[in-house]
DNA sequence: TATTGTTATACTCTATAACTATA
DNA sequence: TATAGTTATAGAGTATAACAATA
């Protein structure tokens, strides 16, 4: 990732302490870090935290994770044919208009390096937040999710 | 805003508590509560980020507002255009390849309200995260954000 | 009637490349 | 040579509408 500093441009910036403004560039810096992390093995943060899923949820269909993730019913069928395209996960009907997902061998093996990837991420963020800071962190986040969440569908 | 409560699966979710994903939600959730209330006025939330920094900063250019929020110097463009289109802001040549920004009347009127609604979003928040939360909150997200910033352009 | 998967489509945001004019 | 504004374009991400098959 880059570590170049702030670009310095003299101006005053009455938004910088705007909690949505500092969330969404914290939100950015963090997915693009993972996504620096993820591209090593050829997917994106979304696909990666679906092998993940997948992987804890064998059977699981396609508007179950959509519901999870927040993603509507259409914009998950390109992302699952995608990964059933590379190879990582298989289609079974169930009921004949649910399809159960499950990781193939390779699936599974990138579901792994999927976590150990998502985990030094992780890592990073409990040596630069110590102890009580990222406790509070991910508390004031839930409520923040809780308090304006939105069905997908 | 819709307050109906997150869809219930019932399935296992790992990520739940990565803070990658937990700051892509929460951002998410503020920026649409925000975006609603400018809704009201016609604007975007980046729209009236752009009209509060050119009230406080008069006479200020593009590339420098670009630079301030992390947009490209291409996308400024349609942005202010749009801005100007609206009668909000003028640009005015300084040196030849720099524009002056400046708020018509219409558009400090309009940048008034856009302080009125982000205050009124800001004070949200201030009551959902009592004192410290808020404090360890920004805080740690200014870390979060210093450690990965990079130049836009 | 409601749900699942699907297709088509459109809009926003973001990114790069290339060009002109200017400092 | 670097910067400011611009144009064109492409890729994500996300949104709705409509349809067929099924529950």
């Amino acid at each position: 990732m880059d570590q170049s500093p702030p670009p310095e441009v003299g101006l005053h910036d009455p938004v910088a302490s705007h909690l949505g403004y500092m969330l969404r560039r914290a939100s950015a810096v963090v997915m693009a870090g993972l996504g620096a992390g993820l591209a090593g093995i050829g997917l994106r943060p979304v696909e990666g935290t679906i092998l993940t899923l997948v992987g804890a949820n064998p059977g699981c269909i396609q508007s179950d994770l959509g519901r999870m993730l927040g993603i509507k019913r259409a914009n998950m069928v390109p992302l699952i044919a995608g990964l059933a395209g590379k190879g990582l996960l298989t289609k079974s009907p169930v009921d004949g208009r649910s399809l159960a997902l499950f990781l193939t061998a390779t699936g599974e093996a990138a579901r792994a390096q999927v976590d150990a990837i998502m985990a030094a991420h992780e890592a990073r963020f409990d040596r630069l937040l110590v102890g009580q800071d990222l406790t509070v962190l991910r508390n004031a986040l839930r409520r923040i999710t809780q308090e304006g969440e939105t069905a997908p569908d």
